[in-house]
DNA sequence: CTGGATTGCGCAATTG
DNA sequence: GCAATTGCGCAATCCA
């Protein structure tokens, strides 16, 4: 069963998954595994009584980039993003002192376009990019997923094919061996023919 | 020539990275691609310095186990204007009306080992966190890269082995054929050798 | 129970 | 202008 010639299913997918226009067709499949949804959006409702606040809340107060320290050394260099990162209105962290040394030939990004935060427009951007983001990732998690299976995949395929060769080759190996007698034979016959 | 057995490196690598204690050297190899580190060993004083702190620390703290919703199907065509609703994200927050009926037999996540930010340790917790993060990630990275080489070379070799079997087969066929010829004109030979 | 490793998630910068 | 990607920090888990 299962015919061992052609790859099949999941490399098909894999290969689609690469150069695909394929679009996914997003959400409709796929299992949950776990995370039981809801729609993000209401969360929004929720909020608050003094007790606990969202996921979202604690979002607020991090982006500000702190300059954290590459794993490693210390070195030098200033965070790519963090940079710019800074818009934030929101009375909290509100410091943002950076070190203006160690950013060399950076403008104050005050006054970036105050979009601020806590605009609905805002929110209608994050949440649209929140949205973007989980299916991107969605979408990488199934093609790593699949590059993994495709692998294993051919790997077995391999295995296959190379068995296949061993016995080839020693079908061949036996046939030439039989040629051979039949040429010694052939000749003796012929001589014996000849001399008669 | 050129013995298409062993797969070689790719593979190699590959098959330590997923069974791998290996444990990945770390950091000490591989390009950072640009993301360049920035150092500040000084993290701590990021988040007491002035005065003002993230308010919502002291809030924050018992959100865990919420089970945030996420995206799964309804929320894609749904209208945002709920979020609008609220705009603070601060620490304002005030009602947080769940609907218990959602939360299952989920527990009072009640005083729940104030950690308080802005400690100390806390951030030290965090700082560390963050590395393994980065480092896990990167280790990730590479996993997959080299997974995808492998499915690649695996591809490749597929090819020459199915190159390969086809020549077999070619050459078997031809044998088998010369043999078939011989052994009727061994018949013939020996039909008319008795015949004599 | 402690501490690193993973994982899902949201933010912001970038890319196409 | 906008969706898709990408790097990053946070918090929850996992696990050794």
């Amino acid at each position: 069963m299962m015919s061992d010639s052609r790859a099949s299913s999941v490399i098909q997918e894999w290969v689609s998954s690469y150069s695909g226009p394929a679009h996914t067709g997003t959400q409709s499949s796929v299992t949950p595994s776990q995370a039981v949804p809801t729609s993000q959006m209401d969360m929004m409702s929720y909020n608050q009584s003094q007790g606990m606040m969202r996921v979202d809340d604690r979002v607020a107060e991090q982006m500000m980039g702190l300059p954290y320290l590459s794993y490693g050394t210390t070195c030098i260099g200033n965070a790519p993003h963090l940079e710019s990162a800074n818009q934030h209105q929101n009375q909290n962290n509100s410091q943002q002192d950076f070190p203006h040394c160690l950013l060399p030939s950076l403008r104050a990004p005050v006054t970036k376009r105050s979009i601020s935060k806590d605009s609905a427009e805002y929110r209608l951007r994050r949440e649209r990019n929140n949205i973007a983001v989980r299916k991107s990732r969605d979408k990488a998690r199934r093609r790593i997923l699949l590059t993994q299976q495709r692998a294993l995949q051919l790997q077995e395929e391999n295995q296959k094919l190379q068995m296949r060769i061993g016995q080839l080759t020693q079908e061949l190996d036996t046939l030439k061996h039989i040629l051979s007698q039949r040429h010694l034979q052939g000749s003796e016959q012929a001589a014996t023919a000849e001399s008669i």
